[in-house]
DNA sequence: GAAGATACGGAGGCACCCTCCGTTTAACAA
DNA sequence: TTGTTAAACGGAGGGTGCCTCCGTATCTTC
């Protein structure tokens, strides 16, 4: 990085200081009160001027991006001792649910990466594609052993998944995205029989068995 | 105050006709410009004072529900036609299709629309409500007939369904939905057994195993 | 018409956003 | 150490949007 000329200066004591006291007082604040969070509060929260915030993020999307960065990578290396599992299909089932437990405990944070990730800003470039990577190791290797459907992308569970975390209204709210990402799970897989014609689905006739009602755990 | 009688005094006519065009002028800056577009611009939009809007909609979420009403009402009786359909489960998947589709056609009211249940405010209570009720006949009628499992209320569906169309940040996020929407339903199929290791599985086991990899970079 | 009731509009106070710039301070060289 | 200077600091200030309040205008009714 250093071309011509070697100067570097070393980066100022108090710049790194008041950087990291905004990273964290942003993360307390936007965990609290969501993304709408005042930026000033932040500031205030850290004991340095709401100048000095706007220094060091210019935006409000950056500063989401910098606080998300080590959340994500959490997320991230769940799924990388995941891929070890026995069962690929569990292995993601498993990420899905440590996700929604994730979110659980920061609630306005997910509903700023959301809106973050809608907004296409660049944080998408980040934590967006570093989830999409985790997902999809997880996701691929349940494609590969024959157990999931192909045609569903990384991007896709990760939208789905995202959606499903959304909603957080009632307190109740992450048993149901625990329920609605193992339905979705179970329409992940390959159908012995099945689909092939989403649309016009004749219904195959004999579906003999009764309510699976197998999920749980 | 009187009188004979209760009976009430005729609403003014130029309240009546301002409200209207609140809700119009409402309609239009929503959709354009999301749930976070400026309420003075709804105001001179409409050709009134800021104080006339607040009178007749005194908080944000007031408005919101005054515009949904419709659009969900829309959305409501299209469910009461699929009712008549053959096939249930195809009748379900078709509301579901229309329904983003409807979506589409509503950007930033759809975002606003999320937002508001979110915060569990009022507009809750009906448009909510009354989705659920709509969506609910349809699975209701799928689940009778044995063909979609039993431990999915309609809310959850419904919140499935948002999560899925909450996600539009790419111009493709209308068929990411269908497509995810459409797993969905396949979850929530009645399952033969569990997950039946049917030898079909073999199918895709060769597929590239080259899947993603494709990050940017 | 006249009398009230009701609705109207927008000024005003507040909060937050973000920029700009004079002041302070840390890093480095002498 | 001390001096130089680039970098960082903080917060005032201009802009925008939110919402309330209230004097004025307009409508309904008698």
């Amino acid at each position: 990085m250093d071309d011509h000329s070697d100067q570097t200066r070393k980066p100022r004591a108090d710049a790194v200081r008041n950087r990291e006291r905004v990273l964290e007082a942003a993360k307390a604040v936007f965990s609290a009160g969501g993304p709408e969070a005042s930026l000033e509060a932040v500031a205030k929260r850290a004991g340095v001027g709401i100048g000095t915030l706007y220094r060091h993020f210019p935006t409000r999307e950056d500063l989401f991006e910098a606080v998300y960065r080590r959340e994500v990578e959490q997320l991230s290396e769940l799924a990388e001792q995941l891929k070890n599992s026995k069962d690929p299909v569990d292995a993601l089932r498993r990420w899905l649910r440590s996700g929604v437990e994730f979110v659980a405990t920061k609630k306005g944070m997910m509903a700023a990466l959301a809106l973050a990730v809608q907004s296409g800003s660049e944080l998408h470039v980040f934590s967006f594609d570093r989830l999409t990577k985790a997902i999809g190791s997880l996701l691929d290797r349940a494609v590969s052993a024959g157990e999931l459907r192909p045609d569903i992308s990384p991007e896709d569970l990760l939208r789905a998944f995202f959606g499903m975390c959304y909603i957080h209204d009632q307190p109740r709210w992450q048993s149901t995205a625990l329920r609605l990402l193992d339905v979705f799970v179970d329409g992940l897989r390959v159908q012995p029989a099945g689909k092939a014609e989403t649309g016009t689905s004749k219904a195959r006739a004999a579906r003999g068995a009764k309510p699976a009602m197998k999920r749980k755990r």
